[in-house]
RNA sequence: GGUCUCGUGGCCGAGUGGCUAGGCAGAGCUCUGCAAAAGCUCGUACAGCGGUUCGAAUCCGCUCGAGACCUCCA
């Protein structure tokens, strides 16, 4: 394992600035990410966010160091629209289709898991429910209530946001100040039973027909939504804890409210580092749901999207997520699509590449080679460590794949370096391609069967080229390249192939 | 209206005071039974206008353009 103690700076939201990161116990890392609300099928803008966070999960573990990663599944107290009249988006869901709002939940937590299954997005430590942390929200509730920094109405309980701003900060976070925000928008409605607009519901009284409803002080209700992070991030990572991600987009209110709850309630910071990552655009335009121009996974892996030409692996769509800055916009196109799907058939087949290649006995030392090997390893780590810079990480595996292709070829040979770098550069390239980035060999790792019938075609094409016996040879590249199967002859007759 | 971000070559995208980003596409060459792949070489760039500086795509100001948040959104 690498287990270098190599620093990491992050940029944080929080202060704008890029720090360098210190956790709070020496080799553990504490990170929350908002998780998805399970009322709908997630789309390529959500993956994003879970794609980042999960790179920079695997980047501290192959750094050595033991990660806690919480990312929640909100399954209850997500409202639509104003906080008061809204409705909670999965008993709506649910009201819609005729179902128990559970079915909902189920229904698309399963389908959630399938599709970051499909983008090779690891599992976090811990993935909570806000439905299974009733008993937490309703205590914390209390303990806001208690500590005056809350108020009860017919049955509700409301944050206090100008009596937190008297004491602390509100709008810290996003850099909005408490009057701007108490001066826009629409007016106070008259139907309204909080005291000020800004201020934000902690539990909800649940209506005689709402189905999602639990016993409380406060009589029937369900928790809000600002509240269930709260709870859960300081159940498993405790009150002040390391990194807090999630999307931009959710910024403000939410994250500015979880930063006032939680203060409210410890007096101190509930996060040293805030990451949030951006949005996916389509023509310039955020990706959403509301908007409409949502991509679905499978609409992308089939092509069907009507602004696509053709399908597009997971994979491919994970290189090309990763050759942007998580915290710049990323616009997505079929032109930029179809570069990717290039650009990561190169460094993927250098990998398999890599993968085989061994270390021979050492001749003659090429010292200029050796070091550009060693500088082309360390740079992964430095580019990794500079806020997780994964565009600038892989135009380095690039670099090394033109390395790899000329051991392949023959122009350089791996006995011009020392045994160390060589098996350095070698666990860098597949530990950074496969362990750091999660970009994997799809054709090896999803079908065993194809991959050795194709090895047996080519060992019958070898034999036909060794008889000259072109016509054959030629008819079986051509009908396996009707197939989708690209073989490529190399020299000494070796074979490469690669599938679409 | 308020707050903030961004504008890089044909396309996508890093970088952010002096040092080639990278990928895709394009041109030429090498290798090869042919093809593909690979290798080598090449071109085009930092929205505009001012300012600071020995030096700016990078810092500051203005203008133009795009977007995000302020209501649910990753």
């Amino acid at each position: 394992m690498q287990a270098k103690k190599h620093p990491i700076f992050i940029t944080n939201s929080l202060t704008g600035k890029k720090e360098l990161f210190k956790p709070l116990v020496d080799d553990y890392v504490g990170m929350y990410v908002c998780g998805p609300t399970v009322y709908s099928d997630v789309h390529l803008g959500n993956v994003r966010t879970f794609l980042t966070f999960d790179v920079i999960s695997r980047y501290f573990r192959y750094l050595g160091y033991k990660v806690r990663y919480v990312r929640n599944i909100t399954d209850v107290g997500h409202l639509e629209n104003d906080a008061d009249e809204g409705e909670d988006k999965i008993a709506k869901k649910a009201r819609l289709q005729q179902l128990e709002p559970m079915e909902i939940v189920q229904k698309y937590t399963v389908g959630f898991h399938e599709v970051l299954n499909q983008f090779n997005i690891l599992s976090p430590s811990i993935e909570p429910t806000a439905s299974g942390h009733i008993v937490e929200q309703i205590n914390l509730t209390k303990t806001l209530l208690e500590k005056g920094f809350a108020y009860e109405v017919n049955g509700s309980v409301y944050f206090d946001v100008k009596k937190y701003n008297g004491l602390h900060d509100y709008g810290i976070l996003s850099k909005r100040n408490i009057e701007d925000l108490m001066d826009s928008g629409r007016a106070l409605d008259s139907q309204d039973e909080k005291r000020e607009k800004i201020d934000f519901a902690l539990w909800k009284k649940a209506s005689p027909s709402h189905i999602m409803r639990w016993p409380s002080l406060w009589g029937d209700g369900f928790p809000g939504w600002h509240l269930e992070c709260t709870a859960m991030s300081t159940k498993y990572l405790g009150e002040t804890f390391d990194i807090h991600g999630g999307g931009m987009d959710l910024k403000f209110p939410h994250h500015e409210c979880e930063i006032a709850q939680a203060t409210a309630l410890t007096g101190k910071p509930p996060v040293n580092y805030w990451i949030h990552s951006n949005m996916l655009t389509v023509d310039g335009q955020k990706m959403s749901k509301s908007l409409g121009n949502s991509f679905l996974p499978h609409e992308l892996f089939t092509g069907t999207h009507k602004l696509l030409d053709k399908g597009y692996s997971p994979m491919t769509v994970r290189f090309f997520m990763l050759q942007s800055n998580y915290s710049s916009t990323l616009d997505f196109s079929n032109e930029a699509l179809q570069a990717a799907e290039k650009g990561f058939k190169r460094i993927s087949s250098a990998l398999a590449v890599i993968k085989k290649l061994k270390y021979e006995t050492a001749s003659s030392l090429n010292h200029e080679l050796d070091s550009d090997l060693n500088r082309l390893s360390s740079d992964c780590l430095t580019n990794m460590s500079d806020d997780f810079n994964t565009a600038k990480t892989l135009a380095v595996l690039f670099e090394m794949s033109s390395r790899i292709n000329d051991f392949k070829s023959g122009i350089k040979r791996v006995s011009e370096v020392t045994r160390d770098t060589f098996e350095n550069f070698k666990a860098s390239y597949v530990g950074f391609m496969e362990e750091v980035l999660g970009l994997t060999d799809e054709v090896e790792n999803n079908n065993k069967l194809l991959v050795g019938t194709i090895n047996v075609l080519i060992a019958l094409r070898k034999r036909a080229r060794e008889d000259k016996n072109f016509p054959l040879s030629d008819k079986i590249r051509d009908d396996l390249k009707a197939l989708g199967v690209q073989l490529m002859d190399g020299k000494d007759g070796e074979m490469n192939y690669s599938i679409d």
